[in-house]
DNA sequence: AATTTTCATTTGTCAGACAATTAAACGTCT
DNA sequence: AGACGTTTAATTGTCTGACAAATGAAAATT
């Protein structure tokens, strides 16, 4: 692929037509890429701009570079659990940045999550069953913070997630069950709102073990709407204080 | 955040500095970094060693430069249709490089995909069925080709899922959906196998504009059985004549 | 007051240099 | 010959300094 020399974005322009390449299967998972000299002939620019195309490429996981007489860059092999991160990330950006709405993302994240019920009832191993019921039981514990219960929370629903056995559902609710805890971690919970929920996931863990799909999905659907009626307590709380709708644009990562 | 001087590594962790900044909400969308130069003196390193820190987070969309002088780089908005393409692009790798079978995709495919059918049905506007009516006449058309067939296809699914009218669940469903496509380019369709899937599209559409969710569902899992059935005959044809599975290890994108 | 010119700031790119790392090639000793 | 240390070449990581291009603000001009 030829880039213009003209424009102002030669690193981009670079990054594009490496990554077009792999894409297309021009070059393989291991591959080696020329090395930075040669790609800047090649390219005809100078060193320091294929290296911020090559930084570019890195941050995406695409490639992985390594020094020494037989180092340079190769080309990554993929795999989800480096992808989760990303996917996390990207996703809680874009709802603390757009204003997506509490009840928005909670529909999609309980809309996605039911569609493994069947799934994970059919497939969950023992494994599966013995971390939800841990993490159940760590949320029944008195004195736990609001940021641990939450933690735990995600752990539960990826212990149920995982336990579909399908590790592209996986990669793809990482990152809506994941986005969701900031948002949560806006809530404070009641001792009887966390017994409510532990309950629920209880009965949840209940019905997995039963390998009945269809109770977990109701249970999981009954929790949807336990979670946003909370919400919509807080809020309304918030309301009549200040009037501002419960987004995430005000929610961030713990430090 | 400080960083270790002794690191080979010093782009990645003020790439890593700046966003943990962002994600915790130090810097605020719209807001101006301090230029090159600072930055270089803030982290006490040259400026190629921001810059490719820059590139990593442009990269990634977190940040937008401009020239000039009262340019520099600013946190970027993420918007779901930025995050589109890179969602796409991670999910066809990751199929790509991990061996996924085209089973494990297609179910992780439609199970997602399903999930919608509740929410579309309550949701879907005049615009969504057209769309989806418009791509089902074009798919019955002779002569079209197998790519053609398949991006109409992807058309229609993902009217389908934007029927839902929830931006989280368009984002997230659009990596599962996109990422197949490479997949199903592999398959060669037959006249009769294409009657049939446009058939289940127009049931599908029915159902969406009876809004009769659990209609939609039910045709969904039909068109995921049959889509399963014909990958597996593909397969077994190329297992007669050289023992591979059907994996998206050799698919790739249309040049 | 409006328009043009100048100027300072900032990013984009380049050239060259050196340090750190790594593996292969080479020599040396047993 | 084989084991072990040494040298060497290749490559990435980083730094310094420089200039071009863009851009908005300030200054000068009409």
């Amino acid at each position: 692929m030829k880039i213009d020399p003209n424009s102002p974005d030669l690193s981009a322009q670079i990054a594009k037509a490496i990554r077009d390449a792999i894409m297309s299967g021009d070059l393989l998972v291991g591959e080696r890429l020329p090395s930075e000299a040669e790609l800047a002939e090649q390219f005809d620019v100078s060193r320091p701009t294929v290296r911020e195309a090559l930084k570019r490429l890195g941050a995406q996981s695409l490639i992985r570079t390594q020094r020494g007489a037989t180092g340079g860059a190769f080309v990554n092999r993929l795999r989800f659990e480096d992808a989760y991160g990303q996917q996390i990330t990207t996703s809680t950006l874009l709802l603390s940045m757009n204003d997506v709405s509490f009840s928005t993302a909670c529909e999609a994240r309980y809309a996605l999550e039911r569609s493994v019920a069947e799934l994970a009832a059919q497939r969950r191993t023992a494994d599966h069953l013995a971390t939800m019921r841990a993490e159940a039981h760590r949320q029944s514990q008195p004195g736990l913070t609001d940021e641990a219960f939450c933690a735990s929370d995600v752990a539960f629903h990826r212990a149920l997630v995982d336990a579909a056995g399908n590790p592209v559902i996986s990669y793809q609710l990482a990152g809506a069950v994941e986005a969701m805890q900031p948002l949560m971690n806006m809530i404070t919970f009641s001792a009887r709102s966390r017994e409510t929920i532990v309950g629920m996931h209880s009965q949840i863990a209940d019905a997995l073990q039963a390998q009945d799909g269809a109770g977990v999905d109701t249970h999981l659907g009954a929790l949807a709407d336990y979670t946003l009626t909370l919400a919509q307590s807080v809020m309304d709380a918030r309301d009549s204080a200040k009037a501002s709708n419960l987004t995430l644009a005000g929610a961030h990562v713990a430090p």
